[in-house]
RNA sequence: UGGGGCGUAGCCAAGCGGUUAAGGCACCGGUUUUUGGUACCGGCACUCCCAGGUUCGAAUCCUGGCGCCCCAGCCA
């Protein structure tokens, strides 16, 4: 479970877990991640996930995969198709147990006839803006529906014939009969099934002329599938009392426990699938897995790795209180991972020429570089060098404060795994523009250091003879703002230079990259092979994260 | 003026009547370094939303305030 010298998860949902094992109340837990399939997954749901499927694993339960499919308008199998693979590269295996609310509409329907015979619920023929107006305000109780106390045998029949698609949508609704007067809301009598013709569910396809709702369904599923705590977040906590009426009325053999706790928010994006769609098909983004989305296939597209992610719903926590967490813990998590397991490789962003003047025309030379400067058995690869190089931009200032320790004219300078150069004459074209740097290098310094002057600037580089051009895009921010949710138009808190492509040199090596493998660009961040557009012939390239960046702090104090 | 929740550092978050109030991220110093990265060392809440009360002792218990979030779909 947990080695004594990592700290032990401690969340309040564990708490009442162990407890409930300990007092014998349940001798196995099983619980499971319910998504409706109509949208992508998105950090939130990953959550949610690490928490149903990480606590099964810890008290050696089972986590079940249930898709919520209960609203055929808004759902598809492509969606299905797209939670599955997210949930499976996450690393959860629900083994056997994919199921799908859909799975239980019989017995749901025999559930729903039998709160009928026992006088629990009715057909009611009220329209949906009656119903509206009959449930009252948040301050002022409700009033029965006319329907409500029409006869068992005759809402037994209208049931059924509902079922049978003998009436219009909307035309009528079976409801529980609770309490029109509840101050909770969700206790006014709620509906439970409602009529829709014509539309084909990816399960069940033209079988049904009626779908149950959500309050009705999600805790029935749960019970039939043995759940023994069922998590979802806080929104649903005034539906609890509903979700233990439907369970009591029934007199079920188990009763699962529904426990609450706080959704996932997180700074400078959106974390709601109303608002995601929105930006997939308002074209604000390519697509769900834009590697800008918060999505789980967008975080994946853009080079977070599984295990980043999942140690991120670790860091966060599990509580009850809303909060907002900041971009730079998922950060943190990712180079982490990163730091320790991606192959380093040599990349100029931005391109300076730089002409080594005493350096044979004709020669060329070899290097073999480490993959990790900490781990030889990363192993290495050949870096080639010749005459011509191509530097950073931002690593070359004619006239630079005295904390700039890169190449300034008549310096010198550390390249990267090669020679010390040194910066004799700078080129510049008519309208004043550095074109070129023309520089010497000490042929006494490949992989030694002089002895007579300290050289403390590194930079990297890579060959103009043999680098190879990539299209290289650089992510930021989706939004402006810390909480665009907030935000009276929350579209134009969009960022509009969430996305720049620079075309950039890598080292040959680069070219031979698979399609999402990942990269530290020495000095400059982690970045992997796009996923949909790499190839050795066209490479793509997505910054995931920058590397922590000093000097910038420094230089942007002055 | 209804109901349900939440409030510990810049951001997360442990804590469960007796601790110097964990830990992480961020931030600030320093050491090492052929990545201004990494790693390592050190700093970072006399106080837990506020005010009273109980107690030898309160972030933890009680009372009263204040602030924030959610709920009036035939969505989930």
């Amino acid at each position: 479970m947990n080695d004594s010298d990592t700290p032990k998860k401690s969340n309040f949902i564990r708490q009442i877990i162990e407890s409930d094992l300990a007092s014998g109340k349940h001798v196995a837990i099983q619980t499971r991640f319910p998504p409706e399939p109509n949208g992508y997954l998105h950090i939130g749901h990953a959550k949610s996930i690490c928490l149903n499927f990480g606590v099964a694993e810890d008290y050696d339960g089972r986590c079940n995969l249930r898709f919520d499919d209960t609203n055929p308008h808004k759902e598809n199998a492509e969606f299905v198709r797209a939670i599955e693979e997210d949930v499976r590269w996450l690393g959860y295996d629900w083994e056997e147990r994919m199921f799908f609310a859909s799975d239980y509409f019989e017995p749901l329907y025999e559930f729903a006839v039998e709160l009928i015979r026992r006088g629990r619920a009715y057909v009611c023929d009220l329209t949906a803006e009656q119903i509206r107006d009959y449930r009252g305000t948040l301050t002022e109780a409700g009033r029965d529906s006319p329907y409500r106390e029409r006869s068992v045998e005759e809402s037994l029949d209208l049931f059924a014939r509902m079922r049978a698609g003998e009436f219009p949508d909307g035309s009528r609704v079976l409801r529980a009969k609770i309490d029109m007067a509840s101050p909770n809301i969700n206790l006014r009598d709620p509906t439970i099934y409602r009529i829709r013709h014509g539309v084909i569910h990816h399960q069940t396809g033209d079988e049904w002329s009626i779908y149950p709702m959500y309050d009705f369904t999600h805790c029935l599923s749960d019970m039939l599938e043995e759940v023994t705590h069922s998590l979802c977040t806080l929104e649903f906590e005034d539906h609890r009392p509903l979700y233990d009426w439907f369970l009591d009325a029934l007199e079920t053999p188990c009763h699962p426990r529904q426990i609450e706790f706080a959704r996932l928010n997180l700074e400078y994006t959106v974390l709601s699938k109303r608002k995601l769609t929105e930006l997939v098909d308002g074209g604000h983004v390519e697509s769900w897995d834009d590697p800008r989305m918060p999505t789980i296939a967008g975080l994946r597209r853009r080079g977070y790795t599984p295990v980043s992610i999942r140690n991120f719903c670790e860091r966060i926590g599990v509580t009850k209180a809303d909060s907002r967490v900041e971009m730079q813990i998922l950060e943190g998590c990712i180079r982490e991972d990163l730091e320790q397991h991606a192959n380093r490789r040599l990349a100029v962003l931005d391109p300076l020429k730089v002409v080594l003047t005493n350096y044979p025309e004709e020669r060329e030379e070899e290097f073999e570089v480490p993959n990790h400067p900490q781990e030889p058995g990363m192993g290495e690869r050949p870096v080639p060098f010749c005459r011509e190089l191509w530097i950073e931009r931002a690593d070359f200032m004619e006239e630079a404060p005295r904390k700039f320790k890169r190449l300034v004219t008549g310096g010198e300078v550390r390249l990267r795994n090669a020679y010390v150069i040194r910066c004799d004459e700078v080129v510049k074209d008519d309208a004043g523009e550095i074109v070129e740097l023309r520089c010497s290098y000490d042929p006494e310094t490949l992989g030694r250091n002089p002895e007579d002057r300290k050289v403390k600037g590194v930079i990297h580089w890579v060959s103009a003879r043999h680098g190879v051009s990539a299209e290289v895009r650089l992510y930021d921010r989706l939004f402006t703002v810390p909480n665009p949710e907030g935000e009276e138009d929350w579209l134009s808190a969009i960022n509009p230079e969430s996305l720049e492509a620079v075309t950039a040199v890598v080292e040959p090596a680069l070219a031979d990259a698979a399609p999402g493998e990942r990269f530290q660009f020495e000095r400059t961040g982690y970045f992997c092979a796009d996923r949909r557009d790499h190839s050795a012939e066209r490479p793509v390239f997505n910054r995931t994260v920058a590397l922590r960046d000093s000097w910038a702090k420094i230089a942007g104090k002055g």
